[in-house]
RNA sequence: GGCCAGUUGGUGAAGUGGCUUAACACACUACCCUUUCACGGUAGCAUUCACGGAUUCGAAUUCCGUACUGGUCACCA
């Protein structure tokens, strides 16, 4: 060894370090600052984001605070961004970008910033973590310099066994104080190690104390009491050099000038490293709404637990797909579950888009909340209500699409009968209500197509029963002479007049107050010819179904329902 | 186990010291409207805010304790 190395390896520094661990890095952190620099917006103008990791899979829980996010910069002209937090490889599925866009946008939750592969929509991109890796490693880099990062060459047997004894110690786990063993590694030892190739993760050197609290204003749950941060965590893996969760989402909530991140309450434990983090490079700390996890109650130990996807289909966005909720049903029960005012605000203002709601963190519940999906039929039936014929075939016609071939089919080549059929009780003060969602219709309309009211000969009159049933001759008399009528007073009027000559009374109640003087009333013998022409016993009302299948089907139909009494 | 949070009817919840005999909505029940169903209308549905104590003239609301529930303690996000 000679001279001039002996003194080179005396004044090994932190930058040495860091050059040997990082030694392609040339930018520094303020090349970052510069490249992305504060939006130009407004006061008061919000930066959300939806962060999610690439399973593809978007759970009701997801919704509810990407619901937030959006509202949240919609409402004041800010900005909604798609990150796609895909550090971890292991669990990254294909086409989950491409899942997570389609679900976006079938809620309307567009983002204004998003990346696919290589395809870059925003100034502040990439918006792919696995794409930001020089990002990350210049701010290592930086916190290696400073001295508030060190390599740590712990094996996953040695961290294992330090958690064991120190559960029996009934001391706190994890990697801090005493238990940070190469937290005091001189920089020689470092640097050789890393030499030798010892593989190793990076670790945060926190400066806090646990023993010491701190005050931490969550908007939702207000001002919480937290103990510091003293956990050297990894904040760079050791397999393949991507940060973990931890430090790639301060670095990136940072650069892309986040204002509001909406996340899940099972995050606030981590609040006070990720403030030690922000506070490490001196950032400004985004505001947090930590959202009330969803429950559900569990038929087992009756107690609430979280929903989960592998207990309740209703966890996964794809079951509200299938059932055909209309997306802004689903959303408006989200609202609700945000801020339970949603209702009533949306009832003043009618015309106005949830975007418009002036969402407040304070009112939302601090408590975890069942997601309610008889509250969810109630909104989607009030929804769908006021809809015209035409989105209503649309919404029809497109869940059919991917959910019952046959019937689209048949809705396609049918399309004015379709278009008169979801017009009956609609468009008017006060709308039918009895669609719930697009895959019930099929059932509470399909008497009405003549194919398959002729086709299934065994259901069509499986539910009825003789005994309210007028005579046949009586029906046919009034078949006989039916004509087709403008408005439905016109046609009662007829059918009242028919009842009064065949001895029927002209309403239920003037028959109630004596029976004795008549055969029977006219809701008798409507009820008889809602059997023969629908096969049910309740349907809609009746003159605009006689409408819709017009005299010539009222004939088809009775004499259909004779030969099937013949049998 | 440590730390943190929560607990108001079957459900979502309003409520931040007197205006609360606890709003509103869903569900449920009854009645009314009505040719059936749905819609719509009217009424009913927590004498009490997990429990115990304290502060106060006064507490669902403040404080302390207890119980229960949930979250979190990974080179996962």
């Amino acid at each position: 060894m000679d001279a001039f190395s002996y003194k080179k390896e005396v004044f090994m520094t932190n930058h040495d370090l860091a050059e040997l661990i990082f030694p392609n890095i040339t930018k520094t952190i303020d090349d970052y600052e510069k490249q992305y620099p504060e939006r130009n917006l407004g006061e008061g103008v919000k930066v959300t984001r939806f962060a999610p990791s690439p399973t593809g899979f978007i759970h009701i829980g997801n919704l509810l605070s990407t619901v937030i996010d959006y509202v949240l910069a919609k409402n004041s002209n800010g900005i909604f961004y798609l990150r796609n937090e895909d550090t971890d490889k292991a669990r990254e599925k294909e086409n989950a970008v491409d899942l997570i866009m389609k679900t976006l946008s079938h809620y309307d939750l567009f983002p204004d910033e998003y990346q696919i592969e290589e395809e870059i929509h925003g100034e502040y991109g990439p918006y792919i973590q696995s794409k930001r890796k020089e990002i990350y490693h210049t701010f290592i880099k930086y916190l290696i310099e400073i001295g508030r990062a060190y390599p740590c060459f712990c094996t996953k047997e040695i961290l294992e066994e330090t958690r064991n004894s120190q559960e029996t110690d009934k001391v706190r786990t994890g990697y801090y104080g005493n238990y940070a063993f190469c937290r005091n590694l001189t920089i020689e030892e470092q640097i050789q190690r890393i030499k030798r190739g010892d593989p190793y993760v990076i670790r945060f050197k926190s400066l806090g104390d646990f023993e010491k609290k701190f005050i931490f204003n969550d908007l939702v749950k207000g001002k919480i009491e937290l103990p510091m941060n003293d956990q050297d965590v990894p904040i760079m893996k050791s397999d393949n050099q991507l940060p973990t969760y931890h430090f790639a989402h301060i670095v990136d909530d940072h650069l892309m000038r986040t204002t509001h991140v909406v996340r899940g309450e099972e995050w606030l434990s981590s609040v006070p490293l990720h403030i030690e983090l922000f506070q490490a490079f001196g950032w400004k700390v985004p505001k947090y709404i930590h959202i009330p996890l969803l429950l559900k109650k569990d038929e087992e130990t009756g107690n609430a637990r979280k929903i989960s996807k592998r207990k309740d289909p209703e966890f996964s966005m794809s079951y509200y797909e299938e059932k055909g909720y209309p997306s802004l049903a689903v959303i408006e029960a989200l609202m609700t579950i945000a801020n339970s005012n949603y209702e009533e605000w949306h009832q003043q203002h009618p015309d106005l888009k949830f975007t418009s709601f002036p969402f407040s963190p304070k009112k939302m519940s601090t408590s975890g909340a069942y997601f309610d999906l008889e509250k969810l039929d109630h909104l989607s039936k009030n929804y769908i209500s006021t809809l015209t014929k035409e989105e209503v075939y649309q919404g029809v016609l497109s869940w059919t699409k991917k959910y019952d071939p046959s019937f689209h089919k048949l809705l396609k080549s049918e399309k004015e009968r379709s278009l008169a059929i979801f017009n009956i009780e609609r468009e008017q003060k006060k709308p039918r209500k009895d669609f719930i969602n697009w895959s019930g219709v099929k059932n509470q309309i399909s008497y009405l197509y003549d194919s398959y009211f002729f086709e299934d000969y065994e259901k069509t009159y499986q539910d009825l029963t003789e005994e309210e049933e007028i005579e046949m001759d009586l029906l046919k008399a009034y078949i006989d002479s039916y004509q087709e009528k403008e408005s439905e007073s016109e046609w009662f009027e007829d059918i009242k007049n028919f009842a009064i000559h065949h001895n029927y009374a002209p309403s239920p109640k003037i028959y109630q107050e004596d029976p004795t003087l008549y055969k029977g009333h006219v809701g008798m013998i409507c009820e008889t010819l809602r059997h023969v022409i629908t096969g049910k016993k309740e349907s809609p009302n009746l003159f605009q179904i006689l409408k819709i299948i017009g005299k010539e089907g009222l004939i088809k139909r009775f004499e259909f329902f004779q030969k099937q009494n013949l049998k």
